[in-house]
RNA sequence: CGGGACGUAGCGCAGCUUGGUAGCGCGCAUCGUUCGGGACGAUGAGGUCGCCGGUUCAAAUCCGGCCGUCCCGACCA
């Protein structure tokens, strides 16, 4: 291409609305423009890229033995119905209705259409199969953010196993965390796997690629020791117990005025320090209120409430609430004698004695409270949220966290859709059994920008080979200079023919503001052709990533440069 | 959906407090001089001031409503 009648609208400015660096590069840089919230047109370069991350994808998963199909976008409610997740995923569907008044979804997920042609699956010789597409999804996001970070409509990669039995599933699982490792290593993206919570998409494991990042969106614990990895939803750390007194033998209501918080309460005279206190607080859980219990220094990870319970939906009871269950406002709440609503303690309270705690009276707590003895816990969970330097529970160093964009995320899903959709088949014995199902996600654009936020420096996006846009870019010093206009064109033409993705830079600009574009677009190799050089009989090679320079015979640079990119490859 | 900010030329911004002429930089077009790291001069094109309504002789500016976008929280590739 040349750049001279190329689209490639790069700008002097940073754009203003663009935080997160993949955005404001990506936008800048001229491969993305900004449609609506959520909702972003791929320009020429953008466009190169993308299809770059998805033959790259296509490989692997095709060398996992997989089978591209394509499904439609557009799918009927009554299947989302079947499985139930026209509710539970009905505030990101977006819906659509057709000139007969027909329901139809825009599909944010293919499972429930998948399972549907599993339904034509009939035997056990016939697993196991594995099926991918590589199609757009519509997601009603509550919050589009960080350019293409976070849309309402991206690529994704879904691929989805049918086997017999969860031995079938392992397999087909190993097979794509392995493909998912060689994926992100050819991306040049760094994702560490993590273990995840499923969420709304249900099952038993899954496993979430998790690209560090100040850009991205979830916090992962992490242990640099061992390799433990597992996103705050799910982590889990191992503290120290911590020793009880004997205490009375009945807890003693004591006055607390003004006392309001756990802090509070540690300051005040007659009070006890966060780890002797038993946090209460209550939240509706599918319209059900459910005290929820801690320990005072610890915080509530909501995520394990959920998946602890199978809650679709939950939230923090309101006050009126609060006071019509306990008879108290936030602040003096507490489960002692409580019987009726469900109460859930979190596992770092079990066997604590001698805690402080409301008294469900206004300005009153409770000391010497036995949780055993005194509460009546109908379910305990981990429930506490992780913090840094906490010990790693598999082998005890201090655990950090990070920030990460999850870049791809593999689910363990079972049997959840067969069942629900009747997909089923014969197994050797002749018993009708469900097909047990994994799906696997990875979203182009999305890995897009982390490339962006993991390669790039002050000047611009810094590629790796596998999928710029352009692999070399020659920049033309003197565009009406005759004799480097000739080398030039020979180079471009040598280059192309040599399978080499070049971008010959002819705009008659002066050299700062090519050498600028090159850098910020990204391009991972730059050749300099000029009068000065070609007195020598010399181009210049410089690495975009090191910013090395050196200088090639102008008849070799041909068979050095292809050298050179075959390697980066 | 809750909280905060913003909306003026393709991009980045000023003007609004105290109503009256819409301005700057970049980019763009033409000409000239330049030309190995975002040149200089001259001339020029380009704007429903987010939308609707109100106040007023007069609204980018004051008032009301709406829409849109970004950021922070509850969701996910």
């Amino acid at each position: 291409m040349r750049w001279s009648q190329a689209f490639i609208p790069t700008l002097r400015d940073d754009p203003a609305d663009a935080e997160a660096v993949s955005h404001r590069l990506l936008v800048r840089a001229g491969y993305i423009r900004q449609l609506m919230a959520g909702g972003y047109s791929i320009l020429p370069l953008g466009q190169r890229v993308r299809a770059k991350i998805m033959g790259i994808i296509r490989e692997e998963i095709d060398g996992i033995g997989g089978q591209e199909l394509l499904l439609t976008a557009l799918h009927p409610r009554e299947i989302w119905e079947k499985t139930g997740r026209a509710e539970t995923m009905g505030d990101i569907l977006f819906s659509v209705t057709d000139s007969r008044g027909g329901s139809a979804i825009l599909g944010p997920t293919h499972e429930e259409i998948f399972t549907t042609i599993a339904t034509e699956l009939t035997s056990y010789k016939q697993v196991p199969q594995l099926w991918y597409q590589i199609q757009t999804k519509f997601r009603n996001e509550p919050r589009a953010k960080g350019g293409l970070l976070r849309v309402r409509e991206f690529t994704m990669k879904d691929s989805y196993s049918f086997d017999v039995d969860t031995d079938g599933l392992d397999v087909q699982f190993d097979r794509h965390f392995a493909a998912y490792q060689r994926i992100f290593e050819r991306l040049g993206v760094i994702a560490v796997p993590v273990e995840a919570s499923s969420g709304a998409m249900g099952g038993t494991d899954s496993i979430e690629f998790m690209v560090p990042s100040p850009a991205g969106e979830d916090d992962v614990a992490h242990c640099k020791a061992c390799g433990y990895a597992a996103n705050v939803e799910r982590a889990t750390s191992t503290l120290p117990a911590i020793p009880d007194e004997p205490g009375p033998s009945v807890p003693e209501r004591f006055p607390t005025p003004g006392v309001k918080t756990i802090l509070d309460l540690i300051e005040f005279d007659g009070g006890a320090p966060a780890e002797r206190q038993i946090k209460t607080l209550v939240y509706v859980l599918d319209g059900e209120l459910t005290l929820v219990l801690l320990r005072g220094d610890h915080d509530l990870q909501e995520q394990k409430l959920l998946d602890g319970t199978g809650t679709v939906e939950a939230r923090p009871a309101r006050p009126d609430e609060i006071r019509e269950l306990l008879g108290a406002d936030a602040g003096s709440l507490g489960a002692v004698g409580v019987i009726g609503p469900r109460i859930l303690a979190d596992d770092q309270l079990a066997d604590r004695t001698n805690m402080v705690t409301g008294a469900n009276l206004d300005d009153h707590h409770l000391r010497g409270v036995d949780i055993q003895r005194d509460i009546e816990v109908t379910g305990w969970l981990d429930l506490r949220a992780v913090k840094v330097g906490e010990a790693c529970p598999s082998c005890g160093e201090a655990l950090e966290i990070f920030r990460g964009i999850e870049a791809g995320h593999i689910f363990k899903l079972g049997t959840k859709f067969s069942v629900a959709l009747g997909a089923m088949v014969l197994d050797a014995d002749g018993a009708a059994v469900p097909l047990v199902m994994g799906s696997y996600g990875i979203g182009i654009e999305r890995n897009m920008a982390a490339a962006v936020e993991m390669n790039h420096d002050d000047d611009g996006i810094v590629w790796p080979v596998s999928i710029a846009p352009y692999e070399v870019v020659i920049t033309v010093v003197k565009v009406d200079d005759e004799a480097t206009m000739i080398v030039a064109d020979r180079l471009y033409d040598d280059l192309n023919d040599a399978g080499i993705d070049v971008l010959l830079d002819d705009r008659d600009e002066r050299p700062g503001v090519k050498f600028n574009d090159a850098e910020l677009i990204g391009i991972p190799y730059r050749i300099t052709v000029g009068p000065r050089g070609l007195a020598d009989d010399i181009v210049e090679l410089s690495e975009r990533r090191s910013g090395e320079r050196t200088d090639l015979p102008v008849g070799e640079a041909v068979e050095m440069i292809k050298a050179q990119v075959e390697s980066r490859k």
